[in-house]
DNA sequence: CACGAATGTAAAGATATCTTTACGTTCGTG
DNA sequence: CACGAACGTAAAGATATCTTTACATTCGTG
């Protein structure tokens, strides 16, 4: 089991840039971007807080998929 | 900010043991048992397949708040 | 070209999440 | 009482999340 995201299609689509929005969620601009580049998953309140900035369902921003086998 | 939640309410109205529950979710008893506690936060994963567990939305499960001063 | 803004990335260090092993308590029930 | 089932907890170790500092690339635009 994997989380996948779509914040990078979303914060562009609201035309935020990854520094705005991590100043707004404050935390590093070296996390968002990691998260969106998935190299690793944002913590529970990390997600929490990005769906509330979004105002978005979780399930349309964090997706919990399969593994490839 | 800090997260919250009602994962021991929940489970015990559904009946369902601290083990089992560990058993299906595929952790440890001692995770369950420490994030019920408050010991830490689950990580997204888990999160989210806690979610999918109870089959409910995830702000009746998890809540985000302020702390308190 | 020069520049600023946005993004990618890397490495070291701090802290959080989770496992493994182990021991203790409480409670129901034979 | 003896036992099992459920839960609490602790300590050591592995891995994940996040910060700080730093350097590099890309792209638009004066």
């Amino acid at each position: 089991m994997t989380v996948i995201n779509h914040i990078r299609e979303i914060r562009k689509k609201k035309g935020i840039s990854q520094i705005k929005m991590a100043e707004d969620l404050q935390v590093t601009r070296q996390t968002m971007n990691a998260i969106e580049n998935n190299k690793y998953n944002p913590s529970l309140e990390l997600a929490l807080k990005i769906i509330t900035y979004f105002d978005m369902p979780i399930d349309e921003i964090f997706i919990l998929e399969e593994d490839a086998k």
